[in-house]
DNA sequence: CGATGCCGTGCAACCGGTTGCACGTCAAGC
DNA sequence: GCTTGACGTGCAACCGGTTGCACGGCATCG
C-alpha cells in the first residue's frame, strides 16, 4: 500500500493554528517576527508546529510577499569548463542567504538565451547573467524589468563583475618576451565574447609596448577540436608561441602540436586562460588564472544586496595572475 | 528618471480581465484552456494581453494548481566533470517540457546533501538524485514526501536510471588481457558511491573469469591529485595495468606516472571510466564511456513521467562501450 | 411551440501564506 | 481612579491565479 509514494501531505498554517489554539496570524508571525510576539506563544507556536511536522509552504509565502526566494545563473553552456566552478560559487553565495538557484544553459546561442532569460526572469527574484552572448539592448530590456547582474560583460550602469584578464594577460606577454620570443599569436575565441574582445585588445597592447609582432587566428569556438583545427593556421603565422582565447582552445592547440610532432614547450610556447584545466594537464599549462569560483559568489551578492535595496550597479573587477607551469620556454 | 530598474510591474489577470471586457475565469481559459471558449474571444482576450504585456504570474499558479513548473537536480559537486554534462541533459529536458531546473550542490557531504534534498524538495515538483552519497534509508523518506529519480543508485522500488558501467568494464579487462596483462589493478573511487561498487565488482568478476590477477588501491577521492598520489600503491602492486575509478583519477595517474618517468602505454597502460576527458587529453586515454547527458536526460523523462501519473518505479540501464584510444599497450 | 440539453461565460471560493488595522488588556502616569 | 499608551493577538483583505458550479442563451427535438 506504499502507492502513494512522493505524495506527502504537509499540514497548513491553519492546521496548526488551530492546534495551538491561535489564530493564523499568530503561527506566521512566530516563524516571521517572532519579536514581536511573546516568546512562550513562540514556544507553544513551535511545539505544536514540529509536532504536526509543519513546514511554511515556500510557493504560498512567494505569492504573498511577492519574493520568490530564488536567483537564476544563465550560462551559455554549462559543459564548458569555465562555468561550473563559477555556477559553484553562486549557488554557495545562494545558498548561505537561503535562496534556492535556477539553472538557465543558453547552449551558445543568443536567441534562445534571450529566451531563457526572460523565462527565469519571470520566476525569480534575479537573474545573475554569466559571459552573455546578446547585444547590449537585449541586456538592458532584461535589467528593466528584473534586477540583473553581469560576469564578464562590462554594460555601463548595470551591476557587473569583470574578471580583469588583462593583467593576467599583459603578465603572459611579459614573460613570453623575458623568455626571448619576438612574435607571438594570439588565438581568439567566441566573436560575441567580451572577454575575447578585452584579451585580444590585451595582448595587442602588450605587444606593441614590448615590441613584439603579434598575429591573429580566429578559432571562433573555444573547443578543444577548434584549437586542434588552428594548429596549421598558428603555425603559419610564423610566430613562436601563441596565447589561447582559453584553456580549453590551449588543450586542443596543444593536441595539434603534439600530432604535428611539435614539442611543447621546447619547439613552441602555449599560454591558456582560466586556470580550468591547467593543473590537470601534461605538461601542465601556463596560464592566466580567473577565480571564476569568486565571480560567481560576488556576482550573487551583488545581485543580493541590490535586492536589499542598495542600487549602486557597482563594478566589480577582479584580478588575474600568470600562472607560470610547464608549457612555456625560451623559442627554439 | 531609469531610477527603477528592475521593478517591472506586469499586469495582473484582472487588468487584462477589465481592459477585455470579460471575467478574470474567461482570460484564465483563454491561457490554460483555449478550447474551452470559443475562438473569437480567445483571439480578443489575446490581443488584449498582448498589448498590455500581460504574462501569467508563475508563483500564482504553482500556488493554486500546487504544481511548481520546477524540478531539482541534486550532485555530489558541480566541479567534477562528470556532472556538467548529465545537467546539460536534464536541463535540456526540463526546459523542453516548460520545466525550470533547480540546482543543489550537496559538496560530497552526506548531511549537506540531506538537507538540500530537503529544502529542494520543498519548491519543486520532484527531484532527480545523481550519484546520491545518502543512506537507503535518507533516500527513501525523502521519496515518500516527493517523486525521485535517481542516476547512479539502485534502491528497489524507486524510479531509477543506471549507468551500467560494468559491461563497459568487463570490456576493459578482455581488452587488457588480450593485450597480453596478467594483472591488473582497480583504483577505486568514493567509498559511499554506488558505481565505485558496481566498478570494482566488475573488474573483479571479469579477472576472475579470465584468468587475471586483480589487486586494488583505495584513491577514496576522485580528484587529479588523489591519482597522482597514488601512483607509488599502484606500481607496488605490480600490475602492468590500471583501471581507474574515473577519468579524473586516471588523468591524475597518467601524470604521476609519467611524472615517475614511466611512459604510457609502453610502460603501463591505463584505462579510465566515463569518457569525460578521454577525447582531451595527450595521449587520449582509452575509457569506458557512460553517456551522462543520456542519463541526465533520461532521470527527468522519468521524473516527468512519473508525475503526469505513470507510477512504474521504472529501472533504466543505460549501456557503455569501451573506447579504446591511446593508453593501452602490450605489456613491457 | 415548449421542453431539453449543450455550451460559453461569470461568480465566488480556494490555494497557503502575509500584513494593516482594530481590539482588548494591563501597567504606568497624573 | 481614570486616562493614556504600549503591546500581544485576531480579523479580514490581499497576493494572482484556477476551477466547481450556476446561469442564461441558443439550437435541437418531439
Amino acid at each position: 500500500m506504499a502507492q502513494q509514494r512522493g505524495t506527502g501531505k504537509s499540514p497548513t498554517i491553519s492546521e496548526v493554528a488551530a492546534a495551538a489554539g491561535v489564530s493564523k496570524s499568530t503561527v506566521s508571525r512566530a516563524f516571521s517576527r517572532p519579536q514581536m510576539i511573546t516568546a512562550e506563544t513562540v514556544a507553544h507556536v513551535m511545539e505544536v508546529a514540529t509536532r504536526l511536522g509543519y513546514v511554511p509552504n515556500h510557493t504560498a509565502q512567494a505569492l504573498s510577499t511577492g519574493r520568490a526566494g530564488t536567483v537564476a545563473i544563465v550560462v551559455p553552456d554549462i559543459a564548458n569548463p569555465f562555468f561550473p566552478p563559477l555556477i559553484r560559487g553562486a549557488q554557495a553565495a545562494a545558498d548561505q542567504a537561503g535562496f534556492s538557484l535556477l539553472l538557465g544553459d543558453a547552449d551558445e546561442d543568443p536567441t534562445r538565451e534571450d529566451v531563457v532569460v526572460g523565462k527565469l526572469g519571470r520566476q525569480t527574484d534575479g537573474i545573475v547573467l554569466a559571459s552573455s552572448r546578446m547585444t547590449e539592448e537585449q541586456i538592458s530590456t532584461h535589467a528593466e524589468r528584473r534586477p540583473l547582474v553581469l560576469i564578464n560583460r562590462d554594460v555601463a550602469g548595470l551591476p557587473r563583475v569583470l574578471i580583469d584578464t588583462s593583467t593576467g594577460i599583459a603578465a603572459a606577454v611579459e614573460h613570453l618576451a623575458e623568455l626571448g620570443h619576438r612574435h607571438l599569436v594570439y588565438v581568439s575565441g567566441p566573436t560575441s565574447s567580451w572577454s575575447n574582445a578585452e584579451r585580444r585588445r590585451a595582448v595587442r597592447a602588450a605587444g606593441r609596448r614590448l615590441g613584439l609582432k603579434v598575429s591573429a587566428v580566429a578559432a571562433r569556438r573555444s573547443t578543444y577540436d577548434a584549437g586542434v583545427q588552428h594548429v596549421g593556421a598558428i603555425l603559419d603565422t610564423g610566430a613562436s608561441a601563441a596565447i589561447a582565447f582559453d584553456d580549453l582552445l590551449a588543450q586542443g592547440i596543444l593536441a595539434g602540436l603534439s600530432a604535428r610532432g611539435f614539442v611543447v614547450p621546447e619547439q613552441f610556447s602555449v599560454v591558456g586562460c582560466d586556470d580550468v584545466l591547467a593543473a590537470t594537464m601534461s605538461p601542465p599549462l601556463t596560464t592566466v588564472s580567473a577565480h571564476g569560483a569568486d565571480a560567481g559568489r560576488t556576482a550573487v551578492e551583488l545581485l543580493l544586496s541590490y535586492l536589499g535595496g542598495d542600487h549602486t550597479a557597482e563594478r566589480r573587477v577582479l584580478d588575474t595572475t600568470l600562472v607560470v607551469r610547464a608549457t612555456t620556454a625560451p623559442p627554439a
